[in-house]
DNA sequence: TTATAACTGCGACAGATGTCGCACACCGCA
DNA sequence: TGCGGTGTGCGACATCTGTCGCAGTTATAA
């Protein structure tokens, strides 16, 4: 079910973070926190278009600057960007990806093995999944 | 060294995904292989912007047809691909991208023992991998 | 040696993306 | 109560992407 997720681009998806980050936040938070940060302008931008595809919506003012919440969750999304990404370069194996990034040294065995305890926990108890629930 | 590996659009990256597996191919070979392909001009089109961007080179004909072959390493492409990926969703740690692959369930126990067996290995023999393979 | 179907070259286009600047609105302060 | 600065609304662009069709070329098959 709701595959209504809208479809962001690199720098929507990047904004969009940020929020998640901080459940809150004025285009001019954003500006500011970003590293090489474009023009203002284009931040409202990126703000204007993520609330046109329902990525975020205002949730009142702080002074004259409209405050944005995130509308999508990140877990759902970062899913579909997942299975995105891997059906783009691994026609959808996961563990072919993994596979690579361990080949590129981006994970070590102590990575690994943190996700091996979880993985072990999470999988017997039937899972915490605080919020935000999508079956695929 | 090489990092002028040339920014590619996720279709182009596809097509360039069936060249890797095949070596060569036709523009026929890939819009034959592909599951629900555009039109026949469309992945010539592709295969154009490819060779503009020098991520493929022709290697002769079969037949009229043009052979292509790829001038870009899938592991160099897929390393940049990934690294932009991370950057974008999860602020360049590779770490919680794999945390989400296992919440999503997208990777499971075995997958990870597997990766600890060939990451255990690599990492005290300082040998690389031989050529670029890819389970799927 | 031609006719013909298979390919290619080229051009076009709509929509998505990243990037801005300008003009106007609004809030707090002198 | 008028002023100035901070932020917004709106519009504009150049590119990039995915998509095609048309016309010309060329390798076989008669």
């Amino acid at each position: 079910m709701a595959q209504d997720l809208p479809d962001l681009s690199r720098f929507e998806l990047q904004c969009l973070r940020m929020l998640w980050d901080r459940g809150e936040a004025s285009v001019k938070d954003i500006h500011e926190a970003l590293d090489e940060p474009p023009s203002y302008s284009t931040i409202r931008t990126i703000f204007q278009r993520l609330e046109d595809k329902s990525a975020v919506e205002r949730v009142g003012k702080d002074g004259r600057a409209v405050l944005y919440r995130p509308l999508v969750s990140r877990r759902a999304m970062v899913r579909k960007e997942v299975a995105r990404f891997i059906d783009t370069l691994f026609d959808g194996a996961a563990a072919p990806l993994v596979a690579h990034l361990a080949d590129i040294r981006a994970l070590d065995l102590a990575d690994l093995h943190k996700l091996e305890r979880t993985l072990a926990e999470a999988t017997d108890s039937t899972s915490p999944a605080p919020h935000d629930e999508e079956s695929r």
